[in-house]
DNA sequence: AATAACCAGTTTGCTATATAAACTTCATTC
DNA sequence: GAATGAAGTTTATATAGCAAACTGGTTATT
C-alpha cells in the first residue's frame, strides 16, 4: 500500500497513546500489576482501567482480577500473543512507513512542490 | 522522562493517523493541493477538511483558498516551519522511546515478571 | 435557456473516545 | 466504631473522528 495510506489507516485500537504504552510495556515482561502500570505510564486510575477494558475486548491483553492473602485486592495485566504479535507489528510498520518515506526523499510527487 | 509516560502522552494533535500521514505527507514538498492530499491519505474530503482545519488552528499548517482563473475553486495546504519542526520531532521521539525501550530489553522492571 | 450532472470543499449530525471525578468495597488506623 | 486509605470501577462530560448531506459555482445536455 502507499505509505500515506498506510499511515492514515494505522489501527487505533494500537496507536492510541496511552495504549501503546501500556501494550508496549506489557510486551516487555509476562506479567504486571496495575498498580505498577499506572505508575509506569502516569495515567490515572480511571482512564488505565477503561483503557484495559478496551484493550482486553480487543483480545490484546488478559486481566485477572484476585485477592492477596484472600484480602487485598490486585489486578494483573497480562499480553495474549496476539496481543504481543500486534504491537510488534505496529512498531515495524511505523519504522517501514517512515523508512519509505525517507527514501522516496527528493522524488517529491505530481501536484504538490 | 521514562519512555513509557513519554509515549502516553505524545501530542495527540500529531499522532493522530490521518493528521500524521497528512504533516508528513506535507513534509516532503512546500506545496500541495487538497485533491491530492485526499489522493495520497485515502480520506474522505470532509474527514481532510476538518483534520486541516485542526491543523491550521494549531499552527502547523497554512491552508490557501483561491481560484483557478477566476474560476475553479482550488484549496492548497502547506506546512509552516513549526509544523515541520514538529512531525519532524515526532517521529524522532517514537524512534527514540522505541529504541530506549528495545535496549532496557532484559532489565524487566519491578512488580513485573 | 432551463435543467441536469458535476466539482471542490464545508458543515452537520452521529457515534465513539478519552479523561478525571465520584463512587464502591474492603482494610487498617485512631 | 468512625474515619482514613487503598485498589479499582463506573459515571459524566467534553471532545474527536467520520461520512452523509449540503453549498456555490461550472459545465454538459436537451
Amino acid at each position: 500500500m502507499l505509505p500515506y495510506k498506510e499511515l492514515a489507516r494505522l489501527d487505533k485500537l494500537i496507536h492510541e497513546p496511552a495504549r501503546l504504552a501500556v501494550l508496549t510495556a506489557l510486551s516487555a515482561c509476562t506479567l504486571a500489576e496495575f498498580l505498577f502500570l499506572q505508575e509506569l505510564t502516569g495515567l490515572t486510575k480511571g482512564n488505565l482501567s477503561s483503557h484495559l477494558t478496551k484493550l482486553e475486548k480487543g483480545g490484546l491483553v488478559v486481566i485477572d482480577k484476585h485477592f492477596l492473602r484472600k484480602k487485598i485486592p490486585q489486578t494483573t495485566v497480562r499480553i495474549t500473543a496476539d496481543g504481543r504479535a500486534a504491537v510488534e507489528r505496529h512498531w515495524k510498520q511505523l519504522q517501514s512507513i517512515y523508512q519509505t518515506i525517507q527514501q522516496q526523499g527528493a522524488h517529491s510527487p505530481q501536484n504538490s512542490r
